[in-house]
DNA sequence: GTATCATATTAGTAAATTCTAATATGTAAG
DNA sequence: CTTACATATTAGAATTTACTAATATGATAC
């Protein structure tokens, strides 16, 4: 297994560390969906989800398609997809030992 | 499997949102080390690498056993090490897309 | 108990990330 | 070519996260 430098590893990893991009990926795992489509799901705001559906592009983990005056997204391949799953896999048998880290350092 | 809510997934998906951190688990992922060797190993300063320390226990991705006036960190089972050899998996494959995403948004 | 060494915690500053609002781009329809 | 709509980009403000330096805790040895 070839390993990449950690930079672009910190790059990667990332698209794994805002709520909004985690739950757009979950939310396009299963199913390619337009911007608007998840702008909506998640209530948010168009101009911050694009940003945040550029990053989690910039990162490998979504691919776009264009078809007319709109752009659907979809998880990149079943790689990631896995991946995602198994995050479920692990936070579950972990769960019960997350207390503090409140996302940051204290 | 039992979904955990996406505020306890965030905080553990926080654990590998750090150079530091991903650097911590790295070391750590076949061998338990001591904090010491760890800030020797990183190159890192005592009171930075205890606090990631701190983040990556209250994540359940890492846990400590003291030994004398020494703590011992390891990570915490194999789903962790595996989700970790994962990610070099996923990544590797992803490797050539990744781009912008310069840890930020744009 | 006192000294020493390893680790943890705290407070404040510094740096990085995210959000909001405004504007730009691109596609399709008329 | 103008309008309308979907999405992208930008700039600056707001928020979050990380770092540094100082101090505290806890264990061992004396």
């Amino acid at each position: 297994m070839l390993k990449v430098d950690i930079d672009t590893k910190m790059k990667f990893l990332q698209g794994f560390s805002h709520k909004t991009r985690v739950q757009i990926l979950e939310s396009i795992k299963e199913e390619e969906k337009t911007v608007s489509q998840i702008v909506e799901e998640l209530e948010g705001n168009q101009s911050n989800i694009s940003q945040h559906l550029a990053c989690l592009r910039g990162c490998g983990l979504i691919v776009g398609r264009q078809e007319g005056k709109y752009v659907h997204y979809r998880v990149r391949n079943q790689l990631v997809r896995d991946l995602l799953t198994m995050f479920d896999v692990v936070l579950e048998d972990v769960h019960k030992d997350i207390a503090c880290c409140d996302s940051h350092i204290d």
